[in-house]
DNA sequence: TTTTTTCTCGCAAACGTTTGAAATAAATTA
DNA sequence: TAATTTATTTCAAACGTTTGCGAGAAAAAA
């Protein structure tokens, strides 16, 4: 078994203490010229590389982030991945990936793994079965910085990044509104997830603003792909049948499109379907998708950012947590 | 600050010393019963919970495997990485992701990242840019042990799980062949890829069964949408245009279709298509892709499970690779 | 030459844990 | 009671770094 190089053999080598060799690999003012060059020479020669663990014992902290998600095989969840990854990497920091595949009790224990592994910070968007927060709380009591993404609560005191799912929602509505649909049926998340609320919310106002009465009757829980089809088959063969449809996820969406051609309605002319997610099925889609654009890496991207910011501050005196809000966008294509 | 409680702390509350503590945590026969107790009682009420890094220090290993994967994006890769974090998983393992983004460049970088990381081994599917792989070797010399995965290499002596790339394509090329395409097109990937080669074998051979003339002008190299999407209006606007196209993925694949419906052609009446890899997006799209299923899950399974088998060797007297193939499984659907 | 300052470097402790060996206390045997 | 065995506990070193402080040597100032 090769040992890996470290200080000590550095400073047996060259006669010096380890104290010295350290410092002169990092430049430190009291080490000669003439030692630091022969300490550099030698560590490179025997290709040196500080022992990270090492390092991490001593200063109590791992550059690495604990990330915990629903199922990374979700588009979002990539793309969101992705954008963690792209500034932990410019950060010099690694990423721990651990999957909850929507299950409560994975959650918990995915939350002592990322305890016992002393990552310096979280990240999380929590399962659909998770409503009670508990095991949350102890990493806060850890103090350790978490930042909560697209799944949030506001039963916590931490950080939230969270798409504008309101907005998204609303203008899905308003575009399906706007395009004639008379009568909009809403397939949605569970209600005690935040974005299940809000993108409902969204499809609420839209309705309001346009004078179209509201009825619970129109709005259905249905978030994969099997429910949506089931559910868009049984409701779309019934006589007073919807024109419109905004699905919470575009999963959904495409369950909607291919239910009701099955029943022989063309989209989009005798049905209209928005999603939301824009993911590359969107696109793929026949007809091409409309649906609104999450930005999932750019949501990524700034759950990290504001994790690495609550990292640095260390110390956080009066903690003050802070709500992102992501824009979305909707993206218009043939569906509609 | 709230410091972690540690063995210390307990030891010190119970007058005893750090090493019975830490005995009479695990067990350790020489403890008396009385003090295993005590000890075991006051740990639970402070919530002891043994420091990860100071046990990566002594034992010099990190219960950690490192993934350089190119991109998590795709469907295939993120159902590895669900695979791999499955058995990791039930193995007490945490994995740490590191994404090539396609750049030999960053997959150097990575390299390097798993090394002053310490993770116990190493899973890699490397970068299409990649032909060199000292950066690899590094990783062998270092002892770490290494499995690839879908993107292999015969160069380096490491274990391999593959898919059964050319019985997959051979498959695909001869369901062709017996719908009744006489003129069968391959878009391919690169050819220093393993993939590459074993597809493009598998379409060669089975042409070769059939007695069908095989031509290096119906072979394109064309793996992503763009590509594949302009290759394929290109040659689908010529006289002699194919009626059958064998792509190296399901994104290709659904590139040909939309290429082809836009030039008024009928998938499958006028060209028929099939894809690699068996995406979510093969079974939305319209009409809905026949494709191999790569099994994805399985793969990563199997890498990770390897992996783990030569960690638990350890000490590999005389080492010998080894290469596991994934059966691959033809999945018809209607674009042939 | 003596004193002071400046350069270099080494000592030793610390991070939290495990573990072989030694030490003490208790129990057993002679 | 003394000698021996057994049960329980502590000591100290080790894993690879960093860092405050002290020390010796060389250079500068007196």
């Amino acid at each position: 078994m090769k040992r890996q190089v470290t200080i000590k053999d550095i400073a047996y080598k060259l006669g010096l203490s380890t104290s010295t060799v350290s410092r002169a690999l990092k430049d430190h003012p009291d080490i000669s010229s003439k030692t630091r060059t022969a300490v550099k020479e030698l560590a490179a020669l025997l290709g040196y590389r500080p022992n990270r663990i090492a390092l991490n014992l001593r200063s109590n902290s791992t550059r690495t982030i604990g990330l915990i998600i629903p199922e990374i095989e979700h588009y979002f969840f990539s793309a969101i991945i992705n954008g963690i990854e792209e500034i932990a990497y410019k950060n010099d920091y690694s990423v721990m990936v651990f999957q909850s595949n929507e299950s409560y009790k994975r959650e918990v224990i995915n939350t002592n793994a990322v305890l016992t592994n002393r990552v310096d910070g979280v990240l999380v968007s929590f399962s659909k079965e998770t409503n009670d927060f508990s095991h949350f709380q102890k990493l806060i009591d850890n103090e350790i910085p978490v930042v909560f993404f697209d799944r949030t609560t506001e039963d916590l005191p931490a950080d939230q990044v969270v798409a504008d799912d309101y907005q998204g929602a609303f203008q899905a509505v308003n575009h399906l509104i706007e395009k004639g649909c008379k009568r909009i049926a809403h397939f949605a998340a569970p209600q005690h997830l935040q974005i299940g609320k809000s993108r409902l919310a969204g499809y609420h106002d839209a309705l309001l603003k346009h004078n179209i009465h509201f009825s619970h009757e129109l709005v259905f829980l249905a978030d994969t792909f099997e429910t949506a089809r089931k559910t868009a088959h049984e409701i779309l063969r019934k006589p007073n049948a919807p024109d419109g449809f905004f699905a919470v996820n575009d999963i959904s969406a495409i369950a909607i499109i291919k239910a009701a051609k099955e029943l022989g309605k063309r989209v989009p002319e005798d049905v209209k379907v928005v999603g939301f997610e824009n993911s590359k099925s969107a696109a793929f889609s026949d007809p091409e998708l409309t649906t609104v654009d999450q930005f999932g890496f750019e949501l990524g991207r700034e759950a990290c950012l504001m994790l690495l910011r609550r990292l640095k501050e260390g110390e956080n005196t009066d903690f003050q947590p802070v709500r992102k809000i992501i824009r979305t966008k909707l993206v218009v294509r043939n569906s509609t």
